[in-house]
DNA sequence: CTTTTTTTGGTGTCATCGCTCCATAAATCC
DNA sequence: GGATTTATGGAGCGATGACACCAAAAAAAG
């Protein structure tokens, strides 16, 4: 599957690759993106790539492969600045304010697909889809996880109020980002986004 | 297409369609809501809509144009709810807050998929279902406009602050009942969409 | 150079998708 | 009953989807 290195970083031997594997990945994932597993085709992926469909199958196994790999690729660079948010040293309100804040930004990045790639995906789709569905929805579960963790977190340091229902509040969070990423699929612009981003953080738990 | 009727009622002539057009058109309705348009396969249509594929096309006319018809049946019929109780005569705050509770009961009935179907439904798609896109685009804009009128309505006769940005907490809930519609296709219980609900309500403009 | 290993381009395959055609069945109208 | 009109069942079609195969090409190893 992928190009053997030697430890030592010398390539092994056989004919090199001719293209560059993390660009074809990229390439796959705006296509992703945009439009969904089931929406985008074989053919539509591997000349946006530009492999042939030997070489596709060579480096990435098969389409859904692909898609798993995409998915931990935007995890992991177009949907960073997720954690890294949550990750931040601040008072909790001003966490959750940044992460809806950023998320109005990165939500509509031009040069890149509206919305995020996570959110919208596979909540409708053929039954033989059912894997990638759950897989989506774990995703998505977890991305809530994360939110309730650092509320749980907040809670103990008393940026909240003691009572505050952690579970609710971040599948408040959560549906508000979701929600978010349909409008901006839709067309919304970065400051109509802003706007519900501040009234989400109306809704913030007052002691 | 449709089977001509007298104006007295009477039956017109040729032989009568086996089938209840209604029930058909409701079962199509339950696979687009659960499977969306490209996930649901003809012959699975036809399974369900207990007809053949002539029958279809001769009581249809095609995938899309029944695409098109169920979309109306449920705006109609199952999505009934949301117009009926911006049309409540109450307070503006309680007219919001029946919106929201409503759609966790709505989202998450037994017997019916989870969530809403336009809600969700082409955020991603392949480039040959833009004009499937676009109307469904376009109708969730409608729903936010019909929220955008109600609350207009509202800061008119005092239940709002009169600088408040009406486009802004419009999108605000479409946003949340966007995405409470993908936590319920994710599984949510109505409990915890009632709490979603409930926090979006603390976001509601103070005087 | 020869051998070995790996990638590449091109062609072919098999299933599925949405749809069409046609002969037949079942009703009404005269 | 015969003519007319409409619906049905069933077979099949062209396009596209994802993928497989194979001979040729390009590199390292001996």
């Amino acid at each position: 599957m992928t190009p053997k290195k030697d430890p030592s970083g010398r390539r092994g031997r056989g004919r090199p690759q001719s293209f560059d594997r993390k660009e074809a990945l990229c390439a796959a994932m705006r296509l992703f993106w945009d439009r969904g597993y089931e929406g985008t085709s074989f053919d539509d992926l591997i000349s946006v790539m530009k492999i042939s469909a030997s070489s596709f199958y060579n480096a990435f196994g098969s389409k859904e492969a692909l898609y798993h790999e995409v998915i931990e690729t935007y995890m992991s660079v177009a949907g960073g600045w997720f954690l890294d948010i949550l990750g931040e040293d601040a008072d909790t309100r001003t966490v959750f304010e940044d992460l809806t804040r950023a998320a109005a930004v990165e939500f509509t990045r031009p040069n890149q697909p509206a919305g995020c790639m996570i959110s919208v995906a596979a909540t409708q789709c053929s039954p033989n889809q059912h894997r990638l569905r759950d897989l989506l929805a774990s995703q998505r579960t977890q991305a809530e996880g994360a939110m309730a963790a650092r509320l749980q977190q907040g809670l103990e340091v008393g940026d909240l109020p003691i009572d505050t229902d952690i579970e609710a509040l971040a599948a408040f969070y959560g549906s508000l980002l979701r929600g978010m990423a349909v409008q901006a699929r839709d067309g919304a612009s970065q400051e109509r986004l802003m706007e519900i981003a501040r009234f989400g953080m109306n809704a913030w738990p007052k002691a």
